[in-house]
RNA sequence: GGGCGAUUAGCUCAGCGGUAGAGCGCCUGCCUUACAAGCAGGAUGUCACUGGUUCAAGCCCAGUAUCGCCCA
């Protein structure tokens, strides 16, 4: 120790150090980008956070994925961009508001549209500093004064810009249709957002009277409320028991319709009774039949789930209440035949947890296929966008295929307003299916285009739906770039690097960016999509709101230490697409494996301590870099860790490269902890204390060099700690920082094989020394004498090298290696490594049975090695068909292992005698 | 019903043709002036099952089982 020992304490305490580094990055815009820097463009944007929400592991995992790739990059000198920012969601804000509204008794109609609105801005501004503040504190490396929300005004003029746009491309059309109806949200809803569940529901079989007085059909279905706006009985027309019945006609029970039976294809004899009531308006089937057959399409629901006038007796009903009044008065009515129990799937929102109801209703689309078809054009051609793991693209490929119009308008009034202005002067106001409208970036210029068709005095009235969501989110890769204005930020990160996201929202978010980035810019929005799996809790079950088992990021952050917890999420990850599980005790909060990430932390902190203490004060700059690997002379350890520094960088690179986060790490780790402390550092030390003023100079080189360099591969990881340590150790200004630092650049002159080689047989020979003192129970104090004996010229060569390292770390005091054991060593205890003979001589009582027990055992380990190399080196066809140097290296296994058995053969008869 | 993934040490997971690995936990011994959030040593496996390909199979192929996810 030095008299320059900086006065660091020996535990690391990461919230002040992360705090710091987080406000120091910002202030000083460490992170902003700068479209006119030159180098190789690297971008990534966030996949944007719900700006009501708060932080959950999903969150920490994505981004902590994201920051180590950004990071990294950003240290290999690309001009690198990472775009935080929020989405405004709107029916899951609409809901919490309305819920909150509904706590003071009112309707977001008793505040109307505009205050509604106000009062939501409101709420965004006080909550959604939540989750990006929560995002901070992650440490990611993000370009804060780029922040974006997908309601702010460029945003909104993008929104504008794209369906003004389609629209006039013909691509955008408002009809008609069957949608998928939300009465809880009163909005319709995409495919997307409906989840089917299983239900024990039931089949309930009806009979419907011919008018002619000719007996009756039956029929079942699972919604009998539907019943009243049936118009029409379909049977299949190969069906041989119904055939007959084709252009009969019903009578409709209750409401007394005349409705025809009529003959489709699509009605499945075995299903029910083989006839089915058809509901055009209510039912999707039924709609397509009722267009084939030009049936009437009768509405019999309003938009909260009530029935309307058209429901006769059951006007005003919800729905669910209707249902048992119309079996009753069925039943009633003499027209119910059975009730079956029947396990069915049913339609739910996602959002309102209600069954949705397919409704038929005057909502906006986008004509798909051409944007679906374009984006699989750059999939099938262009291999764009290239999905990691590769197994995704099938899933992603699939969905465009087969994917539909999608309807974009949504009954609420958080979002982007419909750009559609209508000309109600005949209608008193109201928008009606039928009345003429625009789509205009402006009321002002809808005004003009409908004056121009309708005269001065016309009145206009805005669409009141808003767009979907995820129409804005679509746009997010060049919306936030400044797209649709031609920016220099757009020009430069765009087409972006690469999306990290879960699977969950490739359907979402991924094809619909690829679709509308292929139709607006001509490109793919990035070139690679890293699919990412999901964080399980401790049980292996998906966190989810609804199951209660999330686990809250910023407890683990509180208790561990951001660098921690980013550690724990990126080395669990496999490969690159494994859904990852969190140790985690719910009694106590404490989490196993965060524990063991910051035990990690706490070593490399403490690493740094003793680097630190013994450069006496000095940066590695001021001590200078130590030779290259092939010149470094001397001491074989110095050249052995430079060896396994150069291979670890070129690993970490290769696998960050090719997003294999969690085998980084995982080299990193052992590099770390394994050859740099365990044994790189515990052989300098003596030198460090030594008087050998050369060779002590180039063990601080060495050391402060690889630890700045570990400081550096590390930083992506574990970004806090590494920063605090560095400016430590090179006693940079408050100016300069590591995340700015250049990344390791590997030196394969440095790498030799052999030096690493040769190092394995001087730590299993330490490491055997190691294993008999404790079989001695010989106190860690207490220096041993050691005899190493081998037939090879070059393993004692390497043992004589390395002889002070073995007496050093093994704690020997007389060392000899030989080729020739001495007749007279007398009783010993003894153990193998490579082809030496390892002996510590025996002083004292000991316990004879259990040293012969280790000897035998080591034996019978040893014989079958013998006898399963040698039965394969006998078999013909493994020495002809394997390729050479595998049977090369099994000869040499066999021979070791035979010149082991030998050893120990000699040493077991010698200690029995 | 279609598709995808998983099944290896008590637990969490690597390994993906050439004699089974890590971390945690467990056992033993250590307060060795970087670190007890640590150091040293140790024990632990019909690699889910059944066939097949191969000189050689956790690893490739076919099927079975169990669990999980996605889509209808």
């Amino acid at each position: 120790m030095t008299e320059n020992t900086p006065n660091l304490p020996s535990q690391y305490d990461p919230a002040p150090t992360e705090a710091r580094w987080q406000t120091n990055w910002e202030e000083r815009q460490t992170f902003k980008a700068d479209p006119h820097h030159p180098g190789k463009p690297y971008c990534i944007v966030i996949p944007p956070p719900n700006v009501t929400g708060s932080l959950h592991m999903g969150h920490a995992f994505n981004n902590t994925l994201i920051d180590v790739v950004v990071r990294y990059h950003r240290m290999c000198d690309r001009n690198t961009l990472y775009i935080p920012g929020t989405d405004h969601a709107s029916i899951a804000t609409q809901t919490i508001l309305e819920k909150q509204l509904k706590a003071e008794g009112k309707t977001r109609y008793d505040l109307g549209r505009e205050k509604f609105l106000e009062r939501a801005w409101e709420w965004k501004a006080q909550s959604g500093g939540t989750i990006v503040n929560q995002l901070r504190r992650l440490g990611v490396s993000v370009d804060w004064t780029r922040e974006r929300f997908t309601m702010d005004e460029g945003l909104s003029k993008a929104v504008l810009e794209a369906f003004t746009r389609l629209y006039e491309e013909g691509l955008i059309y408002r009809g008609k249709y069957m949608v998928n109806w939300c009465p809880a949200s009163q909005s319709a809803v995409s495919d997307l957002e409906v989840e089917p569940r299983e239900i024990k529901g039931n089949l309930w079989h009806f009979r419907y009277p011919l008018t002619d007085g000719e007996g009756y059909v039956e029929v079942a279905t699972t919604r009998p409320e539907t019943m009243l706006g049936d118009t029409a009985v379909a049977v299949n027309p190969n069906d041989k028991r119904y055939q007959q019945l084709i252009g009969k006609t019903l009578t409709l029970p209750i409401m007394g319709r005349q409705i025809p039976i009529i003959g489709d294809e699509l009605v499945e004899p075995e299903f029910g009774t083989g006839c089915v009531k058809v509901t055009p308006a209510h039912d999707p089937n039924d709609f397509e039949m009722g267009k084939r057959h030009n049936l009437p399409f009768i509405n019999i629901m309003n938009k909260d789930g009530t029935l309307n006038e058209n429901a006769g007796d059951f006007q005003g009903q919800a729905r669910f209440v209707a249902r048992k009044n119309v079996v009753q008065r069925l039943e009633a009515e003499g027209f119910l035949v059975k009730i079956e129990d029947y396990e069915h799937t049913v339609p739910y929102s996602q959002r309102g947890q209600v069954p949705v109801e397919p409704l038929l209703s005057t909502q906006w689309f986008v004509k798909i296929r051409p944007l679906a078809d374009r984006a699989l054009d750059f999939l099938d051609n262009r291999n764009l966008p290239a999905f990691v793991p590769d197994r995704w693209t099938k899933v992603y490929r699939d969905w465009l295929v087969k994917l539909q119009d999608w309807c974009i308008s949504r009954q609420l009034w958080w979002g982007h307003q419909i750009p559609a202005w209508y000309a109600v002067s005949a209608t008193a106001g109201e928008i009606t299916d039928d009345t003429p409208f625009v789509v205009a970036k402006s009321e002002t210029e809808a005004l003009a285009k409908l004056q121009a068709q309708f005269g001065g005095d016309v009145q206009v009235a805005q669409d009141p739906d808003v767009l979907d969501t995820w129409f804005s989110s679509g746009l997010w890769p060049f919306s936030t770039l400044g797209w649709p204005e031609a920016t220099p930020e757009l020009k430069t990160y765009f087409p972006t690097t690469t999306l990290v996201t879960g699977f969950d929202i490739i359907f979402f978010w991924v094809a619909r960016m690829t679709m509308m980035a292929g139709h607006f810019t001509g490109e793919m929005p990035f070139q690679d999509v890293y699919i990412h799996g999901l964080v399980l809790d401790e049980n292996g079950k998906k966190m989810s709101k609804s199951a209660g088992n999330g686990i809250d990021p910023l407890l683990l952050i509180d208790k561990y230490g951001t660098d921690a917890l980013r550690w724990t999420l990126v080395k669990e990850v496999a490969g690159a697409g494994q859904d990852i599980r969190l140790e985690y005790n719910r009694k106590t909060d404490e989490s196993a494996s965060v524990q063991a990430s910051r035990n990690f932390a706490n070593k490399l902190w403490n690493a740094s301590r003793f680097a630190m203490m013994n450069l006496a004060g000095m940066t590695p700059q001021q001590l200078g870099n130590p030779p290259s690997g092939i010149d470094v002379s001397g001491e074989m350890c110095d050249r052995w860790i430079l060896s396994r520094y150069h291979q670890t960088i070129q690993q970490t690179r290769n696998h960050i490269d090719n997003y294999g986060l969690g085998e980084a790490a995982k080299g990193l780790y052992e590099f770390i902890w394994g050859d740099f402390c365990d044994w790189y550092i515990e052989l300098i030390k003596p030198r460090l204390q030594g008087e050998d003023t050369a060779s002590k100079r180039q063990a601080q080189q060495i050391l402060a060099h690889i630890l700045e360099g570990i400081l550096k591969l590390i930083h992506p990881f574990m970004p806090h700690l590494t920063e605090e340590i560095w400016h430590s150790l090179t006693q940079s200004s408050d100016t300069a920082f590591l995340a700015r630092q250049l990344y390791p650049e590997v030196d394969t002159a440095a790498i030799n094989p052999e030096i690493e080689q040769d190092f394995e047989l001087l730590i299993g020979t330490i490491r055997i020394i190691r294993n008999l003192r404790a079989e001695l129970d010989i106190k860690p104090g207490i220096k041993v004498t050691a005899i190493l004996q081998s037939d090879s010229d070059k393993e004692r060569q390497i043992l004589t090298v390395g002889a002070d390292y073995i007496k050093n770390l093994a704690k020997v005091e007389n060392l000899t290696i030989t080729a020739a054991l001495s007749a007279e060593i007398g009783q010993n205890i003894a153990g193998v490594v490579g082809t030496v003979q390892v002996l510590i001589p025996l002083a004292g009582v000991v316990d004879m049975a259990a040293l012969r027990g280790k000897l035998e055992k080591s034996l019978a380990k040893v014989e079958a090695d013998v006898t399963t190399l040698s039965g394969k080196l006998n078999n013909p066809g493994f020495v002809n068909n394997a390729r050479p140097e595998v049977v090369e290296n099994a000869r040499n296994a066999l021979a070791e292992a035979q010149k082991q058995a030998e050893i120990l053969q000699t040493r077991l008869a010698r200690f029995q005698s």
